[in-house]
DNA sequence: TCTGGGGTCCTAGGACCC
DNA sequence: TCTGGGGTCCTAGGACCC
């Protein structure tokens, strides 16, 4: 059997975890740029706030109730992720037998436990979760990982009734809950399955378990259909994973605060994402052969269809794979320079760094003077005294020193557990 | 009008997740 | 006026090879 964990709004929780004032009161949290609900508690809910809502739009109801707001505080959340990991980790025994999903989420493999004692398991790692880390959580668990999500789903729909806790072990407790499932609540099922299967006449999840694979292999995306399929029968088809596995791609994106017109921020901005890609990229000990720019235009019409405008892109293949921040600015500003038109007011950067590989298969490179492994040390210098120092100590001067581009954070609270200035106060 | 068979690699794009 | 960010996997189709 294996469990899904599952945070219950957990930036919310996170926020409430230092504002205990806070605790049973409606509570929202904002994405980037304050742009739009990305978590909401309960209460919120109930209010009538919905989820990736944009915070204008909601903004009406959130005064109206004096519902709490902040932006997203990611230090705080990722400490407190890292939490309630390491607690599962300590339970499950095992390191292996538990895969951190999201921030917010871990399987866990429960197959040595029996199955008459599911539930009280269950219930231990909830309490346990609750009583060390302070943040609540629900627990599905089910022969598959698909059928865990929905039992995790069914858990939080009744908090009360379920005690945030549903197994799903018996073919009865298996058939009811699928039919008590709609097929675009299912995990594996987006928007446009959604569509296509109630098209069809497919609802519940039940009526799409007896689907025959074959059908869902030629309508619902191949081999992704027909796992799904054998999950919601209960045969395992989506399996544990391993570990820190390397990324194979690495992205920094940001909408500007304001609409950008001048290439030197844009470059700026680029820059700037670049420095944190390629920090992602030394922490995993990789190199990367691509390089990718886009920028987004500030739509010009007032289509509803166009809201994000035409998105740019362009890519570069670096004459060697290579990790050192100033070689991939130089290659990704070149890109700006090609993509950027004068004239043009902009919203939105991004960068990618791909084709990745082991940093070590490039120390050999004949094309590079033995000298450039200096650079290697001056890039570990910058990220240990940046990790040390925070927020960017040191940085490239490519990557401007305004930065008044930046995104907008206004209600962002503090990062009470990982910033010795911001600690809680306690009278 | 007719035009092999089998394979690999790469890219773009679609779908999904939280 | 104001709508996030960072990923994954899969497929189709083109280029190329023998």
């Amino acid at each position: 059997m294996t469990a899904i964990v599952d945070c219950n709004s957990f930036y919310c929780s996170c926020e409430r975890l230092f504002r205990p004032d806070l605790r049973n009161k409606p509570v929202v949290v904002l994405s980037n740029n304050d742009g739009c609900i990305v978590s909401r508690s309960d209460e919120a809910r109930a209010l009538g706030v919905g989820m990736a809502v944009p915070y204008f739009e909601a903004r009406h109801i959130i005064e109206k109730h004096g519902i709490a707001v902040f932006s997203s505080n990611y230090h705080l959340y990722g400490d407190l992720s890292y939490r309630v990991m390491e607690t599962l980790r300590t339970l499950a025994g095992d390191r292996s037998k538990v895969e951190v999903y999201s921030v917010d989420e871990a399987f866990m493999d429960l197959s040595d436990v029996p199955e008459d004692q599911l539930v009280d398991h269950a219930r231990h790692i909830k309490t346990t979760v609750e009583q060390w880390t302070g943040i609540p959580v629900s627990i599905g668990v089910a022969p598959t990982k698909t059928l865990a999500k929905l039992a995790n789903r069914l858990a939080k729909k009744d908090k009360i009734a379920s005690s945030c806790v549903t197994v799903i072990a018996t073919a009865e407790e298996q058939r009811l809950a699928l039919q008590q499932t709609r097929v675009d609540d299912l995990w594996g099922i987006g928007g446009a399955y959604a569509v296509k299967l109630i098209n069809q006449g497919i609802t519940s999840a039940w009526e799409l378990s007896n689907m025959p694979e074959e059908w869902a292999h030629s309508h619902l995306g191949g081999v992704v259909g027909v796992r799904l399929i054998r999950e919601l029968k209960g045969l395992p088809a989506i399996f544990m994973e391993e570990e820190l596995v390397d990324k194979k791609m690495i992205a920094t994106t940001r909408m500007f605060g304001r609409p950008v017109t001048s290439v030197t921020e844009i470059k700026e901005a680029v820059a700037t994402y670049i420095s944190r890609s390629a920090e992602k990229l030394r922490r995993q000990q990789s190199a990367a052969g691509v390089v990718s720019v886009f920028i987004v235009a500030k739509e010009q019409s007032h289509s509803t269809y166009f809201r994000h405008g035409p998105t740019i892109s362009s890519y570069t293949t670096l004459p060697h794979p290579s990790c050192l921040t100033h070689e991939l600015i130089k290659a990704a500003t070149g890109l700006v320079d090609q993509l950027f038109e004068e004239g043009k007011s902009y919203k939105k950067a991004g960068v990618m760094l791909s084709g990745l590989v082991p940093d070590g298969s490039i120390q050999g490179n004949l094309f590079v003077p033995p000298a450039e492994n200096q650079h290697r040390f001056l890039m570990h210098t910058i990220d240990n005294i940046n990790f040390a120092m925070r927020d960017d100590s040191v940085k490239f001067g490519a990557s401007g020193m305004n930065k008044d581009w930046k995104m907008r954070q206004e209600l962002r609270s503090r990062r009470h557990s990982t910033r010795w200035e911001e600690l809680k106060g306690v009278k």
